[in-house]
DNA sequence: ATTGACGCACTTGTATATCAATGGTACAAT
DNA sequence: ATTGTACCATTGATATACAAGTGCGTCAAT
């Protein structure tokens, strides 16, 4: 496991949190693997019931087995799982970009505005590390604007699946697209077009389509047997 | 509070989260008023362990402020939190069944078959009181068929909010609608008319649509102070 | 070699006691 | 009226213990 120092003021839950999902969706914590409360506590230095309470988090999204009297374990990779986060995120995003349209002449862009300066600025200079966090914080903030935030946690707790496959895809999405779709959907929110910011949301949430069968064959152990 | 008896093998969690949730829902716990995890597991017969573990998840999900070192409190009825939960209803509703159209000619609607010829019983025979459960089964079973139960969760989790404020409705739901309603969803399922099925979603939801403003004025004392 | 009984080790679920940290309250002092 | 102080209740977290159930190894019987 992966573990980093416990910010200021962080209780030990959301400590344990923040660390066990990391871990899971850079794989450092095997799918298939059996945890146990008592060998996690000590890993990072809490008692059993802040990371009890962690574990129970992350098995409500099915991420984490609990097997009374037995274990814990890492879930393996659902098909299913990844494919209904996919499902979540690309009717919730489509949803809220069509309220942004119908709310666009009261609402304040500039936060949006900011972020995409950011990131054209890290494209320009080759800084593509910072692109993943300024595009999460891009589409949060549509969320935001919308008073959706809620849904948006809703979703973001189901992206954990996503996640762990995009980590075994060798396929990296290109940055420059990215951006440009972005500036193209705040473009469409603005004019209220909510056809077109549709439209453009799910043509970039599919630039995030993996070639999970090639990573299916190649990960077979890490993923649940069924077919999807 | 109302409290019923635990349920053989029902988890003390599980049992703390349901009665809690019933009497949320119920507005018996008035929104506003102060609990204490002491206060509750002494009430319902547990230990602090699970009754907090049920506390955090009721927090979650924003129906349940909890104050560090000063007590835990039932959350005012939020409009945003309601339009929020009636907001993902619709949006997951229409989408599922959309996907279901989609899937209709590999779909088994025995269950939802069974379901509706079930209303339509407790609707000649003057039994309204079946009525809520067998909506609520016909409604999941969509999610089951097209394999989304993990979304019919997340959704699940948030209709507590709107739960509260149809508590205080006085307009019922006119029964045999619903049930119209429901054998129309079926059909354009069947027919695969994803138009004319997210059209009967929308219509559907929005028979439950309740008064609020009256009730905001009625019963101010429930709510927060901010405007929707 | 196979089977069956038994017990051991381990795990989660729950209970209980305890302490730290902190917001609220009551009350005295001024 | 304001301030300061002591006290109390509450959650966050720790530690410990026990119940109950699972899996595994041992060992004897066959």
């Amino acid at each position: 496991m992966n573990i980093t120092e416990r910010y200021a003021r962080e209780t030990a839950r959301d400590y344990a949190l923040r660390i066990l999902k990391r871990n899971i969706a850079s794989l450092e914590l095997v799918p298939g693997s059996m945890l146990s409360e008592n060998e996690l506590s000590a890993a990072l230095g809490l008692s059993r019931t802040p990371v009890r309470e962690a574990l129970i988090e992350l098995n409500k999204i099915r991420i984490v087995e609990i097997l009374p009297q037995r274990g814990s374990r890492i879930a393996l990779i659902d098909c299913n799982m990844v494919e209904e986060s996919r499902f979540l995120r690309m009717v919730l995003e489509t949803a809220i970009m069509e309220l942004a349209c119908e709310m666009a002449p009261t609402l304040d862009f500039s936060v949006a505005e900011a972020n995409l300066k950011l990131q054209q600025f890290y494209i320009e200079n080759q800084l593509p590390e910072k692109l993943m966090e300024l595009d999460n914080d891009f589409h949060r903030e549509f969320y935001r604007l919308t008073n959706r935030m809620q849904t948006y946690h809703l979703q973001e707790s189901m992206a954990l699946h996503f996640d762990r496959v995009r980590s075994l895809s060798l396929t990296t999405v290109k940055e420059i697209r990215i951006v440009s779709d972005h500036e193209a959907i705040l473009r469409a929110v603005r004019a209220g077009d909510q056809a077109e910011a549709a439209m453009l949301v799910v043509k970039h949430l599919n630039r995030y389509k993996i070639d999970e069968k090639a990573i299916r064959e190649q990960y077979a152990a890490y993923f649940t047997p069924e077919r999807c």
